[in-house]
DNA sequence: CTGATTTCAGATAAACTGAAATAT
DNA sequence: CATATTTCAGTTAATCTGAAATCA
């Protein structure tokens, strides 16, 4: 019987978060950090702590918790909305654009170690596949 | 700028995760739990709680709760290795088997809604895909 | 003696819930 | 008044580290 492809997803998740983790903690960043600092560095138009929670699944209060961590460490800030004062909106600073630079160089060697072997038109389905179901999750 | 690979299967297995749980928190299981069983199931020879836990890249002490947990819950049980007898060798249950079945009935209709409208052959390319990076990482 | 598995104990990080303040 | 965002406070669940017992 072969495996279940939701599981196949959770195999793959623990090993990419494994793997991810350990070239990260180099910059003292976690993958929950990375994966926010590029979804701020993706996104011109800044995201609030509450938008971001809705994005990632998590609480909003759970979410403020990591964007402030990384304000600490000086790599994000928050501005007042210009339209809604209660709102602040979520960007990179300069050490914030350094460090996710340098991350993603140690990241882009991972990912060639990870998906070097792979066809080119194969790797694009594996992609187009995860597109197709994020497109449903957020019809749902 | 296309998002990176591996930031899309943290993507993916956020929807994911959150989309599971909701399933199998109607059966008392969370995700991990859920995952734990259906390796139990899928592998004959009965693992060890030390065994699971290079496998999901834990340490062998959070294995160990997590199987602890599922044998409180009377869903699986630790036999003593024949060969050595400081081994527990873990197996399903009679009742761990059944909430298993019901899970995988719940997570069947999951499976359909995110994966329903994908074309075969591209789920098809997607699970190898999956294999080949699992693969990898054995070797490392 | 060495190395692997398990177990007990306590600590930590990352999420959570609840409640309140602020703004539209 | 209703709703959304943020913040403060405390809690919980799930990991971790350290140390010890058991066995081949």
């Amino acid at each position: 019987m072969p495996a279940r492809t939701v599981y196949l997803i959770k195999r793959i998740e623990t090993e990419i978060t494994f793997a991810m983790n350990k070239v990260l903690t180099k910059y003292d960043v976690t993958l929950a950090q990375f994966i926010i600092l590029n979804f701020v560095n993706d996104n011109p138009t800044d995201f609030s702590s509450a938008q971001l929670s809705r994005r990632f699944k998590m609480t909003p209060q759970s979410m403020n918790e990591t964007v402030t961590t990384l304000q600490k460490k000086e790599m994000l800030v928050k501005n007042i909305d210009v339209e809604n004062k209660r709102i602040l909106r979520i960007g990179l600073t300069e050490k914030g654009i350094q460090v996710l630079g340098f991350c993603n160089i140690a990241i882009n060697i991972l990912e060639e170690n990870l998906f070097g072997n792979i066809p080119t038109d194969e790797l694009a389905t594996f992609r187009k596949v995860i597109g197709n179901v994020l497109e449903t999750t957020r019809k749902v």
